[in-house]
DNA sequence: GGCCCACTTGACCGATCGGTCAAGTGGGGC
DNA sequence: GCCCCACTTGACCGATCGGTCAAGTGGGCC
């Protein structure tokens, strides 16, 4: 869908993603209807159909906004580290710090993960974070700053806390502050820093 | 739904929830619908409605079961170990073989988690699970063994660790080997151990 | 052999789904 | 002032959904 847009036909299309975004987090995106995104903005179904191909081609578009998002916050909090575990260290706080602020972005990362049909979407932009923890990595390993080992593995490792503590932030199990990001750093480092 | 059953009926009611957690696991629960549970097992619809309330109920059915044999696993991991860290050890090992295993059920507790309607069911399970964890790093801590520390969102991060790398195994981007639990363990008991 | 009831069948129900489309509407450029 | 085309409308489509139910069927117990 190549569709010559407006300035408000750019702000119309915004404005779908973004009340679309809440519903599904919100309700998830299967029991979420079209006519329910519509007729909660008040407008023509057509309308939805104007703007994107399908409800998949949606959440597609959604996902992708999203991670570009991601990926950007990343990389700034990496710009001025000067040794990898510093980077190391910044990656999960950004990351975790952006997630906590995007709790429906990270719901439907969620949500994605599980369904083949967007997975794979979301597969690229992990992998391509997960490459760059792990030259982090073995950086630090070349440095002596951590234990050796398999670097893309200890990534995922570090993937899997950030995750899990960020979730539990959400369901409101966890508050909020910075204690959190604190303990998932110094458990991941150490984590990594094994045996010496 | 609190049906006399014969032995024949249970074994229909086993067979319904087998196939229903297969076929979940492959195509998702919302996309997957009775009548393709039914037509794929070669029985009429009522069959179904016969052992369920509701498509809902059956998935509610399976996750318990999946819970309890879960959790029969990990109790019987920790029988004979002498120290508390010795059983947070073999309480992951027991835990990630079990979800390596056990990769349909696995599938469902990952999509269960992002639905509000199913996620409540296993908050329970999960809690008690968190709990018991939580317990033997208090006891660790209390002997020394590990840096102290919040218990529960320590317990949290293995939980973390756990099922990423799990997820990864299923992905087919790991092997299901040895060395991804070592790995973990490692990097969880290092992650505990802390500052010293 | 007959009866009971656990079990099975599949047509049927109303609701709702994602998606289409012919008929407008209205703002910006000329 | 008019025209073009980006945008909007909402009735409509066929398909499919979860769930119901009256009518059987057949195995086990007396």
């Amino acid at each position: 869908m190549d569709r010559q847009l407006t300035q408000r036909g750019e702000e119309r299309r915004r404005q779908l993603m973004a009340y679309a975004t809440s519903r599904f987090a919100e309700n998830g995106f299967h029991p979420t209807s079209v006519a329910e995104i519509t007729e909660g903005m008040g407008v023509g179904k057509g309308v939805f159909y104007w703007y994107f191909d399908s409800k998949e081609a949606l959440l597609r578009a959604i996902l992708a906004d999203a991670q570009l998002d991601l990926r950007r916050r990343q990389r700034a909090a990496l710009a001025d580290a000067a040794t990898p575990s510093e980077r190391i260290e910044r990656g999960i706080r950004a990351s975790m710090r952006w997630s906590i602020d995007h709790a429906d972005y990270f719901r439907l990362f969620q949500f994605a993960a599980t369904d083949e049909r967007f997975s794979d979407g979301l597969r690229k932009g992990e992998s391509v974070a997960v490459k760059d923890a792990a030259t982090q990595l073995r950086a630090a390993m070349d440095a002596g700053e951590i234990a050796p080992g398999d670097p893309v593995l200890l990534s995922h490792a570090l993937l899997g806390v950030h995750t899990h503590l960020v979730h539990l932030v959400h369901r409101g199990v966890l508050e909020p502050t910075d204690e959190v990001i604190d303990t998932a750093v110094s458990f991941c480092l150490h984590g990594l820093l094994g045996r010496r």
